[in-house]
DNA sequence: GCAGCACGCGCAATAATATTTCGCCTGGGC
DNA sequence: GCCCAGGCGAAATATTATTGCGCGTGCTGC
């Protein structure tokens, strides 16, 4: 279990730098509660091992031009590897396709989309996503709007089902 | 249109802070070709417009123990405003979903959930969402595996479609 | 129980970066 | 053509990151 290796401290480091990834080495060692260096060492490392992957600044979509987000289900007439991964590199391929999930159940893929607007999500749907080899099916939901768009992980919930479990 | 009042150097700035949100200044500034002052000017300028929402790490799940990820399709008995909003506020309160959009089509609502493991997110799906007043139907789908998860949106679409509108 | 060792901390010093100040240039309006 | 607003970059300063090092603590083996 990875998540043993890390104690309180290297815990509360990464949900400080999930809620806020460009706070200062000297505001985060603050608000955990040792001195910087100390901090600085934990932070590489917790990079180094890979608990942090990288950073990124959350950008606001609409405003830039981004008006419409949507879902799309796709089912796959094979469902053999290599038709999956083939897909799978298909989509990655998409600078539209922001994510690609392969589920369980009915449907094969769910896919969530950025596009400036609905004709341009429909040009890529119907010149890309429904000419691609393999595709069976695809049911597109519009996001009409969002709630909550959280990143990452509850640590909250990480850090109850460790204390309950000590 | 909020787009225009961005120059190709802010576009520049956003995404290479969307690509790595914990670049320095300085290398920032050497990548969209301006010197270090001006360039954390527009940095500042672009975060106060509300263009960047702000930073955060990207974490990995599944190392600190997120097993599994899931997406559940809501229906609603009632789609009346109120009861959107109820719901939706819900979600803003449980910590296992990460993301809620309102869907147009046959389901009200997709979240994404993440949970340390099967018999938690049971246990929410029971003992929480299910029992919420007003929730018709639930659908779940666990992601067997993820083939791309990219945050925020293509700013190669965004030039593009610049480019050949000007 | 006790010596030794490994680990992680914090202090202090140094290097790098962020931030402010200011003068210059350019481009638009009159 | 002149004036003004805005944005740039050089230099100075403040803040932050980073390294080196000595100290204390807690395990290990005896």
């Amino acid at each position: 279990m990875a998540i043993t290796r890390l104690d309180l401290i290297d815990r509360k480091i990464l949900a400080e730098l999930q809620a806020d990834g460009r706070m200062t080495n000297v505001e985060l060692a603050k608000r955990v509660g040792i001195s910087a260096p100390p901090c600085l060492r934990r932070v590489r490392t917790l990079e180094e091992a890979g608990y942090i992957k990288g950073y990124h600044a959350e950008v606001d979509a609409r405003e830039l031009g981004f008006e419409v987000q949507v879902f799309a289900m796709v089912g796959l007439a094979s469902q053999a590897e290599a038709d999956l991964t083939a897909f799978e590199n298909r989509c990655r391929a998409w600078p539209l396709v922001r994510e690609c999930h392969m589920l369980n159940g009915e449907v094969d893929f769910i896919l969530k989309c950025a596009a400036p607007d609905l004709s341009s999500f429909q040009r890529f749907l119907t010149g890309e996503l429904l000419t691609t080899p393999n595709v069976a099916s695809v049911k597109t939901s519009l996001v009409i709007r969002c709630a909550k768009d959280e990143p990452g992980v509850p640590f909250e919930v990480l850090e109850e089902r460790l204390s309950t479990s000590a």
